[in-house]
DNA sequence: ACCGATTGTCTCTTACAAGAGACCCATGTA
DNA sequence: TACATGGGTCTCTTGTAAGAGACAATCGGT
């Protein structure tokens, strides 16, 4: 733990002489495949993942032989395999919280029309676990599993709530403060919006990822003062006051539900 | 591959002097929570899958680290993680089998009030990818992910359609065609079964896996020739010939409708 | 026919992870 | 107080798997 060396997805190392572990060179290869959204050929994960080919080659025909991959129709690509699927919904089953908030946001979804998501922490980084569209004609929609930096969400200023400023630090890099239109968040302002989401209990961001949408964001806590997740609701920016406050009113009220059985 | 030392599931090897390979281990841990289906502590874990305490508390806080475990609100136990969850949602979405699948399945069971399921060969074993509970009063229902010996149900049988006499006895042990009740099954039988099968376009067993049900199974075509799935029903075994008889036919509707777009 | 790029397999070396086991710290219970 | 049990960490050794790289086969382009 003294040395930092616990980047989730490093891009590319360039030392060539360096020999990694064989379970690390599978995590890698499966958050690249999670990365890529598509099944991908052995040479071309080699090189994605940055690993000799001979070693890939044997990794994936283990992870095959176990059905974590399995080979694409086409021939030689491989992607996810049923047994992943097999642990992901164990997953669901043997967590509550989880399965009744993939409930609550496709009821949300549907009741109000606006895309509506369920956010948790995921190894340090903010994770749409699941989203539904809204029915709007342009969908403002977002791929379930994504993983965006913290500061960039109304979500995330909730996850962090009731953490010290040495932990927040640790889970936020140089590059999350910087928002994709190149603005950069000051990282005391970050600190600051925390703590005050924190006491109201909610939180608000306009135009933060993109310049046209709106985030409510509402806490779910698992224990008292501990948020698990948040549920949350995107809609256009120029959504009206009493709207906006409505759609909070009903957002607080189903991610409190959510909370209550823990 | 010389050397048959692929059992995917091995009990408990009672040789202590040797030298497993991380990956493997990790493999047998992912596997013994799936058949466990609960938050198992690290030595318990260790036990389970037979591997020494020391490698074994490595080896989980490398999976924490990565998200594939999650450690149990209790504190100390381990079970799957929200990074499997995404991979597997990963997996239903590059799927389109798997997705329209479970859709249909769902849809069938409503309709009909029977127990229905979508099952397909995994690693040489018959899995149940997806269940649907009937609404009967006293439920016949079946675990997600149970795996079964393939002789014992209806499903089997077509999931092997077109493979030679040597695949099909290299994918089924001796255990395999004891059925629980002890009647021994023998291999000719099953494999004329198959052919049969194969002929009629779709299968049925009466209690075959316990007494009281019968198994009504239709295959799923991705190529012509080629069974990537099977949809069935489980219906008592005392469901009268003219209810089976229609809830045969719609099952076959249903499960051609799934082949058609591959 | 020639050439470059890519796929899949195989061999050999050595850096390093799996494993044995000691150790400490809680609990529980006699 | 003593003792047993199970959780968690740490050190050291050595068997072995990760990696480098050569090789054959295949494909596509000119």
């Amino acid at each position: 733990m003294q040395d930092g060396s616990a980047l989730t997805v490093s891009a590319a190392e360039k030392t060539p002489g360096t020999r990694e572990k064989g379970l690390t060179r599978v995590l890698e290869i499966l958050d690249f495949l999670h990365m890529t959204q598509r099944a991908t050929g052995i040479g071309d994960l080699a090189k994605g993942v940055n690993a000799p080919r001979s070693t890939t080659y044997t990794l994936v025909r283990s992870l095959v032989d176990a059905g974590l991959l399995e080979m694409a129709g086409d021939g030689n690509r491989v992607y996810f395999g049923k047994k992943l699927y097999l642990y992901g919904m164990d997953y669901v089953r043997g967590n509550d919280l989880l399965r009744r908030g993939r409930q609550e946001v496709d009821h949300l979804s549907r009741e109000t029309g606006e895309t509506s998501e369920l956010c948790m922490l995921q190894s340090g980084r903010y994770t749409i676990v699941h989203s539904s569209p809204g029915t709007r004609p342009f969908r403002i929609s977002s791929a379930t599993g994504l993983q965006i930096p913290l500061p960039w969400t109304a979500s995330g200023r909730l996850l962090l709530a009731g953490l010290g400023r040495l932990e927040i630090e640790a889970m936020v890099s140089e590059d999350d403060l910087v928002l994709p239109d190149g603005r950069k968040l000051h990282l005391d302002d970050f600190i600051t919006d925390i703590a005050k989401s924190e006491i109201t209990g909610y939180c608000v961001t306009s135009g933060l990822v993109d310049a046209y949408t709106k985030c409510l964001a509402a806490p779910v806590f698992s224990a008292p003062g501990r948020v698990e997740a948040t549920m949350c609701l995107v809609v256009p920016i120029d959504t009206s006051e009493e709207r906006t406050g409505s759609l909070l009113g009903l957002l607080l009220d189903r991610a409190a539900r959510l909370s209550t059985a823990a």
